[in-house]
DNA sequence: CAATGCATGTAATGCGTTACATGATTCC
DNA sequence: GGAATCATGTAACGCATTACATGCATTG
């Protein structure tokens, strides 16, 4: 049992699904790909945490749909009181950076677009989840309280990002703006 | 090549050091081990984009310094117009909060300040590096201008980490305060 | 008529962690 | 006397991505 394992398990405690459906609610906050999913939730329903049925569909392929057990809920409240590991990070960015003062002004400020546009992006998408959340349940006693701080968890992350994009392209434009003495590399 | 093998000639761009140096310098920014970049030095040793030479010391293990070689520094360039992935977090925490709701209230509190006191400690020690880096040369045109700006990628990203764990202990702990009658300021 | 979405799975490969292995010095 | 730091490496294992495999419906 691993982290991803714990928490697919933790999307199908609140409702039954299928490897597809917990595939693209996870991906927001856990990268997994569908051919890492699919053996995970045979394994789990192999060790009796998870149980399926099939779903016939016509036009479109049939559907298995995962519910907990009652083991899986024993499980997931045990993970709960295991120690947090620290988050991992991998940022591809963050080696491109330490390497700007070899590449052009150009190429540096392209690269931190992208990145911009990518929390733009994500900025959209958990707007939209949020949306979804009513106001009177984003309190305590709700559920749904903890989807609405993860949400935020999310938004404020990708709102750090954007800010720190912003404040690097400034410097970096503000200085083409003033049109400087100083060679890039090549 | 990949990811990690372009950091590693990037901070020996920089300057000359042995496998333990770059796994020092790299760690705050790409969690890898020693097992992992050694080979990977060798390796790139062995493609000429690295040389090496050993420094004997008493008192101390012997030391294998690396430096880029021309060939290195092509590389290095090259990849910084290849196109920038999107980085990838793996937070066990999100998966933890999306499942709060079954466990009690003060062992989600425990979860929470076990994160801040992580962002505490980053901070802690970005802000030490930052330290490090004289603020005249923290201005475009300077090498140190990208440590600068990578140190603050840092930051901003702790920062709002902070930020969110405060906000999501305010509320945890206001509710706290409101069901039980007596609770010592603290 | 090519791409994307729906839907499930396996196989091969690459990336990352833990454990094994050694050994002196310094700090508590 | 035990732990941490310095310093390098290999081996085994687990985790993650890419590719292989199928097939129908919809959209541009």
């Amino acid at each position: 049992m691993n982290t991803l394992s714990y928490g697919l398990l933790a999307f199908l405690a609140r409702e039954p699904g299928s490897g597809y459906d917990v595939m693209l609610k996870i991906q927001p906050f856990w990268q997994a790909k569908h051919s890492q999913i699919y053996p995970l939730l045979a394994q789990m329903e192999e060790n009796e945490l998870l149980t399926s049925y099939w779903i016939k569909q016509s036009e479109k392929p049939d559907k298995k749909i995962y519910s907990i057990t009652d083991s899986g809920i024993r499980k997931l409240k045990e993970w709960m009181y295991m120690p947090l590991p620290d988050p991992i990070t991998r940022d591809e960015l963050s080696m491109k950076t330490f390497c700007m003062w070899m590449t052009d002004r150009d190429n540096a400020i392209e690269i931190v677009e992208t990145r911009k546009a990518y929390f733009t992006r994500r900025l959209e998408s958990f707007n939209s989840m949020l949306q979804k959340i009513p106001e009177e349940k984003r309190t305590f006693g709700n559920r749904e309280f903890y989807d609405y701080i993860l949400v935020q968890k999310g938004i404020f992350n990708a709102t750090a990002g954007q800010d720190w994009c912003n404040w690097v392209l400034g410097m970096l434009k503000e200085q083409q703006a003033t049109e400087s003495q100083v060679q890039p590399a090549q």
